[in-house]
DNA sequence: CTTAAAACAGACAGGTCTGTATACTTTCGG
DNA sequence: CCGAAAGTATACAGACCTGTCTGTTTTAAG
């Protein structure tokens, strides 16, 4: 039963983890296969062993940045809202939180779609299904605001408020767009409300 | 007076129209040199003559670009206001018009801010100073529909909405993100009217 | 202790990249 | 018609890229 070996690999999990610190701040195709190896100080075999491409350790790293942040930004939120906000002001104020964290460069699976550029890179297809996955939690957390038919009609409109929020932070280097962004979309739920 | 040579170089202009075409479309890191030249049938030391580096370049096609792309822009929206639009209105068509446009893969701005990863590159100040001038276009055009009180108030967030829509369209390769942000821009105006 | 998987180390192939150097050709103003 | 400016053609340097190959060392399960 027990595994062949280590838990699940050493190496394997120190070059996603440089390979994403490295892919996020520089990009993708910037950061060459050489430049990872040798900062996670591993052996080139050892990722050609992992990674059958840097296609793929590009995927890989994608889904281990869903993982890391999704759990990183529920923990912001949660923060927030055991300080008493309801559940969509936390999640700009965790917004906001992400703008101000250290290196911010904006959305990791924005800037592959548009670094990688083929749509049809799994790279690409595995952003295009991220960007689904997030826009449905944020209209769950609308919900629990301002109720299930709100939402509906209200999510789309707040989800661009929200990417382009996160594009312009990166292009003001402020973090003043997830004010603007909160503002904007709270401001429309009440008026909503009122009718 | 007269040129010591024809109007401004037809070989230059060459250079720039191809690499707008290639970097727009490919990224202006997969996009190498020896293929530019090649599809702008030019020598290799044409291209170098009239730009001492690539980075150079891709400055001088994102300029190019702006003047190119806000005419074309303006033009689009001159033809819904003829149609009876108001000027925000068309200002929306003409992004529709935009994301339909066969090869759309974004703003060439924050693609270009997004590849060169670096904030000091000159594409990267270009680029942000170019989202400046968009949002003060924005700005005038709000004015005009909503008055100079209304525009200083909502175009920041009437400014996120267009952005994530860009964005949101390249993601879903769909131009109905345009559509909703129309809508929620028109009904925050109009509610704003009211009171 | 044996053994096989895992990782390390490093050379290398074959291609691409930016930028330079050299020599030839075309164009046109004076 | 001369000469300078502009463009062409091509070879090349030197760096970097992905991916492969070969061989050694470490690690841990049985």
């Amino acid at each position: 039963m027990s595994k062949t070996r280590a838990k699940s690999s050493e190496a394997r999990q120190r070059i996603v983890e440089t390979a994403e610190r490295l892919f996020y701040s520089e990009g993708v195709r910037a950061v060459g296969i050489d430049r990872i190896i040798a900062e996670a100080a591993v052996a080139k075999m050892s990722l050609y062993n992992h990674f059958p491409s840097k296609d793929d350790l590009i995927l890989a790293v994608l889904q281990y940045r869903e993982e890391k942040y999704g759990s990183m930004f529920m923990k912001w939120m949660e923060r927030h809202a055991a300080a008493g906000m309801d559940r969509l002001e936390a999640f700009f104020a965790a917004l906001k939180n992400w703008f101000e964290s250290p290196g911010f460069r904006g959305c990791m699976f924005i800037n592959a779609r548009v670094e990688l550029a083929d749509a049809r890179h799994e790279g690409s297809k595995f952003s295009v299904r991220h960007k689904e996955r997030f826009h449905e939690m944020l209209a769950q957390i609308i919900t629990q605001t301002a109720g299930e038919e709100a939402a509906k009609t209200m999510t789309p409109a707040i989800a661009l408020l929200v990417e382009g929020a996160i594009v312009t932070a990166v292009m003001q280097q402020s973090s003043q767009a997830a004010d603007v962004a909160r503002d904007a979309a709270l401001a429309w739920i009440a008026q909503a409300k009122e009718k």
